[in-house]
DNA sequence: CGGTTTCATGTAACCGGTTTCAGTCAAAAT
DNA sequence: ATTTTGACTGAAACCGGTTACATGAAACCG
């Protein structure tokens, strides 16, 4: 591996100008500086960048953070992979990599923090994450750049990105309501989570709006898991009074709603409407389709690097982004 | 940041052997041990990973190579998640870390090549890349011990993984014969592709086997995607002769055949079976319920982190690697 | 008891960049 | 002709670790 000294001595100028050459071209002498790009090409020279880093204290990486735990499956964010990919095509285009920095509960909840720390890790993403609350503070007291997802939390370095999830409830509701539905139950997400709370918020407020009456036993609590969907359906079909239309606050529960609506020979949409939330590939694939509110999910990936680099660049903290959602319309509603 | 200098001189030593204490601490006095990695907790000492790979030229880290390019849906392998989470587990057990370099066209295709050298990446782990051949070659040549997943190459510090493709096929031909049937069809993957053609391989080798006749219109190439299934499907189903049964080498493909067969008022599996491949969350999800080979996806990450620290520790490149796949019997066949 | 090991530690060079500060030199200003 | 200016470059310290080699004390040995 050549190194800045030899490609300098190559060229017969100094590591200063090397050096100048690839971070500040425009202070150096354009002839020399034709000649040190054009040998460095030749002799295939790569800047070292843990030497940069050294010097620099800047290593243009972001940690990812997601948790890793099997008995968890909150690791399999619906998303995940599609944010990913917004995260990176962002991230890369300004010169930055991602370090995965997954935590599991068989390790000390801090690792990733002190991974951070060690690789002079510039910014921070976290997908998903439950219980690293404690961490969670201790990183963004550390004063590292630090984005959370779909978790409202804030601080001094620390904003988050999520959907209009009560914007996205409501217009399920009116949905419904103008398909002719007018006893509208919903499937909750745990409503300790941020999302599932929002979106019960906005079904509950869209009700209201449309002057319908606000009944507790069309409320069940699901767990964003298929078969929590299932489940949390069945309840729904025992009532006296039967809903003729569900909002399902996330997709893959309303996958599982629409599996126990069809063991009880109903048909969807025809006796129950259904409308989901999320737009996971699975929602286009069930019979019928199933009508759901979009996240913007490359959105994610985008916002994310985005407040990502107003910090790290900047310094003002942005403020907490809202994507919006929108309606598609399929077969189950 | 604490640095080892200031560690040192709180502990009254020299920083060599603080540098001892946390990297070949048998050789320090137990005394001095406990002295420095007390201080160290103290004061929240952390050794900089920048300094350390400079002076090592270890990094500790290793590179997740896969193409974000959003015209090939390629990215979203199926197994992405799947195979991250296991290869993040074996290689966070033994303190490494994962760097991702994801390739698109839009850069130049060495990118993530540059990103090795600069990083001082220590092994690389390669998924379902395509059209990287010669960039892989100039990979492999640069001595960085490399794994790639589901793409038989090898070389000097190159080796694969893989699933057993052609065994996979097999049983399902096998499965789908002792269910009764007789004019089994297949819907292929791409040729070009290992898997697409060893699995086809299975298919022609087994029908041999089992004494039935081996007719090309019964072969037909899809795209591992869901429309190519099922427009694969619909020339079967256009056929004279129509198969009872097809083996369709990719779950999203079968689904696509899934859908054909509903169209065409046909009913599965009483008057056409079918067998996918992959075992994807879909499989169990679709009505009726997919039987699949299943392939051991946390197996290929966790193969790839042997196969790679047998590379960077030891030294003799480990031969391929091929994982067994399993029969899953679920509602199609 | 002198000489040889062994154990524990310190010294100092090195890894490969960046950056401050000072210096050179030609052109512009006076 | 002298001073000033500005553009460009070089010398050298520094970032925070690792490690070959040297050193000194204690243990061992005949």
């Amino acid at each position: 591996m050549a190194t800045i000294r030899e490609l300098a001595h190559l060229c017969g100028v100094s590591p200063a100008t090397v050096s100048r050459v690839f971070n500040n071209p425009d202070v150096v002498n354009a002839k020399t500086r034709e000649q040190v790009m054009s040998t460095a090409q030749r002799i295939g020279y790569l800047p070292n960048e843990s030497a940069r880093t050294l010097a620099t204290k800047k290593s243009f990486m972001v940690g990812l953070v997601w948790d890793t735990d099997h008995r968890r499956p909150g690791w399999r964010h619906p998303f995940f992979q599609e944010i990913l990919i917004g995260l990176k095509t962002a991230l890369s285009g300004r010169g930055y990599h991602l370090l995965l920095l997954a935590t599991s509960s068989d390790k000390t909840p801090d690792a990733y923090l002190h991974a951070v720390r060690r690789h002079n890790i510039d910014g921070v993403v976290l997908i998903d994450s439950d219980n690293w609350d404690s961490s969670l503070q201790r990183l963004a007291d550390s004063g590292v750049p630090c984005v959370s997802l779909d978790r409202p939390v804030t601080g001094p370095r620390t904003t988050y990105v999520t959907s209009d999830n009560a914007g996205g409830a409501r217009i399920a509701v009116r949905h419904l309501h103008t398909r002719g539905r007018r006893t509208i139950a919903t499937i909750t997400g745990p409503t300790r989570t941020g999302p599932g709370a929002e979106r019960l918020r906005g079904y509950v407020g869209e009700l209201g709006r449309l002057g319908l009456p606000h009944r507790p036993e069309l409320i069940v609590e699901g767990d964003f898991y298929l078969s929590g969907g299932y489940t949390a359906m069945r309840r729904l079909l025992e009532l006296d009074e039967r809903p003729d239309a569900v909002f399902v606050a996330g997709d893959a529960m309303a996958v599982g709603a629409l599996r126990a609506i069809g063991e009880a020979g109903l048909n969807v949409p025809r006796d129950i409407a259904l409308v989901g939330f999320d737009d996971l590939e699975l929602a286009a694939l069930v019979q019928p389709g199933l009508t759901t509110i979009a996240q913007d999910k490359p959105g994610f990936g985008t916002a994310a690097a985005a407040a990502v680099f107003a910090m790290i660049n900047g310094g003002a903290t942005p403020p907490p982004r809202t994507l919006p959602t929108t309606l598609v319309v399929r077969g189950s509603s």
